[in-house]
DNA sequence: CTGAAAGCGCTTACAG
DNA sequence: CTGAAAGCGCTTACAG
């Protein structure tokens, strides 16, 4: 059996409630009783249990993280990046890949609830899921419009949106399409279209834009990189809306043997650390994936102590260009 | 205020002890007090407290991963097919960055026994952490040799080992290097290297090893590369012990003007998802992350449930060849 | 400075 | 088929 704070007391020959108070640091205790009590816990080898304390306190310490999948390395990225400024905190994570399942989504958030988390941070699709009105639990959403009342945190998509449409720009491109990854009509990630296609009409470009929408779906994805291809043979430069899409486009572009950057330039988004050592040479949009993080983390925390009523916000945090050599 | 049971008893017009029952679907209770409990439940929105739940049944169904980071692929891949895994049996699962830190490991190990997790799966590097004796929360290694009674469960490295090598050979490679990550000592892992040293050796070639010991030190990474190109510029084949590795032995190789494969060969080691779509080019030898997985959460839980003292075993997966263009 | 008692939200013998 | 009581391992007023 593990030892309890009953056993603690009986082999210190105090009180549980004093245990209880050199445990927790609390109220007056003399040093001679705490010695006895830190001696005796070491001897009996005492390990606190926090489900009791937790049920006590109406306070887990737990956050829930919901993403599509940590094998996706933006997700694996922020994952890990949350991972550790919660256990700075001393936050434990609660980790829920919902596979952009609805109904896994809808089983995780039960599943978190019943666990009593503190919070939850949530960088999944799944409009309909909460009930806006009376979504008590504090949440942070990462680049995703939950509800009117849920703060959003991420990169600056209209910057980086620009940014990836100015540099195609700048390097002699005027023929440029885009392409969007599934579903991000419902995230700020649509900003990034918006920018592509205010920064084109500016200059007087016409804008063309195409769109995955299954998820996860390779087979559509070639379809549709093809289809571009196909359909704008002329097109000189390329804004991917993720960086998986940006390969996949440079690889068609080199089965097509066309020549890249001199041909066809190519930008992607994202610019995790993993592509960035994996496939250095795409010229991509980086997120601050850390900051994001942090301050998704940063958020969370403020709603949790201050006990706030959920409230909107967006954060958004700049891009950089990371130059390789398809642009 | 959050309804608990005693709120779903009075609104049903029940005891608590009812009200338990009908959620646990346990003994008899009548058709109509079963559907009262229900309507009760939806109409005050009860949902079960987990935590107390716990306390009580000594059981959370929670289990804790360890792993360096999730942001390396292969840790992000196996950390989402783990969590699916337990997901569909029922477990949820607290994920822990150790970032190969000694002192933060240990602090998620405590935690972890704090927060009564059924069991554990690790699959990171911490001789001495473990108190082997009296270890005796359900633990599952990934890849790693922890204590003499904890299962461990991985690829079949031996194997792995001789396929790379085999492959290397088949393809005209006489002078073949191999480079070793960091921490492999403790690890399965070195039966890559034994294995590429007895195939070398039995075909009548000299294995040459070279081993990287700084754990995520790229720049240790980067000068012993060189260092092997340095030292054999005849080598014709390169064996890297994780696919990051080859890749970067890869760019150095472009650097240096040598054609690949004509002059030189590379093959690497793990195969994730990720690699296969960002450099499907490189040649490698596929561990079957899934299976993994699968067999590492299956275990666990048979630990688990048939409270079965811990035992030594070890399980081998067979790999895999993907070939690209390296080889 | 220390302890006895009540309570966190559940579950399960035990009795009816 | 149903309920009152005790207990899971903690913590915190309250009293001394």
């Amino acid at each position: 059996m593990k030892p309890k704070i009953e056993d603690v007391a009986k082999a210190a020959g105090v009180s549980p409630t004093t245990v209880s108070r050199v445990l927790n640091n609390r109220g007056y205790i003399s040093e001679n009783t705490k010695n006895k009590v830190y001696q005796a816990m070491t001897d009996i080898n005492y390990i606190p249990n926090d489900l009791a304390r937790s049920l006590y306190n109406k306070k887990t310490n737990i956050i829930g993280l919901i993403v599509p999948t940590t094998k996706n390395p933006f997700f694996g990225e922020i994952a890990a990046e949350i991972e550790n400024d919660c256990s700075n905190r001393g936050y434990k994570m609660l980790i829920c890949n919902s596979l952009n399942n609805i109904e896994k989504e809808r089983k995780y958030w039960e599943m978190l609830r019943r666990n009593q988390v503190d919070g939850v941070i949530v960088g999944t699709y799944n409009r309909g899921i909460l009930d806006y009105d009376q979504h008590q639990l504090p949440t942070v959403a990462i680049d995703h419009y939950l509800s009117k009342n849920i703060p959003v945190v991420g990169s600056d998509n209209y910057q980086g949106g620009r940014l990836a449409t100015e540099k195609l720009l700048e390097s002699g491109c005027r023929y440029i399409i885009h392409i969007n990854g599934p579903g991000e009509l419902e995230t700020p990630a649509n900003y990034r279209r918006k920018a592509y296609e205010d920064t084109m009409n500016k200059r007087g470009q016409e804008p063309v834009t195409y769109e995955i929408s299954g998820v996860f779906d390779q087979v559509e994805q070639d379809r549709i990189i093809r289809q571009v291809f196909d359909e704008h043979p002329h097109a000189d430069g390329i804004f991917a809306s993720d960086d998986l899409l940006a390969l996949n486009v440079l690889r068609e572009a080199h089965k097509r043997n066309i020549p890249i950057p001199e041909k066809l330039k190519i930008i992607g988004y994202d610019g995790t650390e993993t592509i960035r050592t994996t496939a250095p040479h795409l010229s991509t949009i980086c997120q601050p994936i850390s900051t994001i993080a942090e301050s998704a983390v940063a958020i969370l925390q403020k709603q949790i102590t201050d006990m706030l009523p959920l409230e909107k916000s967006e954060t958004r945090h700049p891009v950089s260009f990371h130059k390789g050599s398809t642009v």
